[in-house]
DNA sequence: ATTATCTATAGATCTATAGATAATGC
DNA sequence: ATTATCTATAGATCTATAGATAATGC
């Protein structure tokens, strides 16, 4: 048992990126305070320790989850020469639709994002902003003019491709929406 | 308080129809059978009379949910000569994306649905496999090779957007994010 | 002395069930 | 007699709080 202040934020941080696996996983709704704390190697009753509500913690959660989302998006474009085919690819993998817990926030929580606070909802605002304009940056090719929209048209498509492709049963229809969008997406943003 | 076969029946209807509204509204998991069952002016005690489970209960909500977007889509592509046009600017529109609780359920529920038993998932299934076929129909023009997956990703746009606008809380960028995807998908399916 | 975490619990809500009541339908 | 709905409640779980314990850090 630690009581050192360092232990605290490291209980901390541990308490908010279980629930941003969680959440992803279960949805936000889907997670009782004991069992996320259980999974922090912590007991329920030192939650209200570390957070004034429980709104306050999906707050911080979703924000790590965008983070990851962005960290890994930031590394696949942010080498020298990047094209966008590489992200298209990325997003609409088998692997991003299945692994769900460590998946983008733009997209598995985009449901209860819009049912949640302002803290929670700017920053998710914040980070489809900024996925555009990495996009942007990625088709810098197309004619200015029309690059903005693209952008924004294109992250649309990831998103919607990989909500249907987790929610079909039929396997079959659900690498065919990924591998559309991705055909689609690689010709219109060419 | 009526009692009759057909009173069932009008009841079971009731329970069902405001359990997909709510749905809609508040995530799957935001819903109590007492709040339910409130509203479709009957008691809590009942609830298992009409179904087996609360998952049961689910399975027909979403189905009536998703029959909602049918119809409409069916409506407004059903015309003859129709294109895709009135279809990308009904499910665009600021209306559309603001009257969740009778939305089109394959953007609404896909979060929650993904995490659902079977004969749910088969229902969404089913109508993204109906909606593919429509938007299919309706751009008849575009060459045999291409059409299938240039639906699929219509699709995928579609509901890509309106997650996102619903779930950012800048007004502006909800707006921008509504158009352009109405735009982008025009000029690629024109 | 302070505080991070613990045990314990309050009070509300959740799904689900049991048995009573009051209507239908033979 | 059957049954649709009612009242009442069980048992589990939820968020949140109170106070004890055991460590840190002055």
């Amino acid at each position: 048992m630690g009581h050192s202040k360092a232990d605290k934020a490291a209980s901390h941080k541990r308490i908010v990126k279980v629930a941003a696996d969680l959440f992803r996983e279960r949805g936000v709704e889907g997670v009782g305070l004991a069992d996320l704390m259980k999974r922090a190697e912590l007991t329920h009753g030192g939650f209200y320790r570390h957070f004034n509500s429980r709104d306050e913690l999906v707050a911080e959660a979703v924000e790590v989850a965008l983070a990851d989302g962005s960290a890994i998006a930031n590394a696949i474009a942010g080498q020298p020469k990047s094209t966008i085919g590489p992200l298209i690819d990325a997003y609409l993998s088998v692997a991003h639709r299945d692994r769900v817990a460590a998946s983008c926030a733009v997209t598995t929580l985009a449901g209860d994002v819009a049912r949640a606070n302002a803290r929670t909802r700017s920053a998710y605002t914040a980070q489809v902003e900024q996925y555009v304009v990495l996009i942007d940056k990625l088709v810098a090719h197309l004619p200015h003019r029309k690059r903005r929209a693209a952008a924004v048209s294109a992250l649309a498509t990831l998103v919607g491709a990989v909500s249907m492709a987790r929610a079909v049963n039929d396997p079959a229809l659900s690498r065919e929406i990924l591998k559309a969008a991705a055909d689609t997406l690689k010709q219109q943003l060419a």
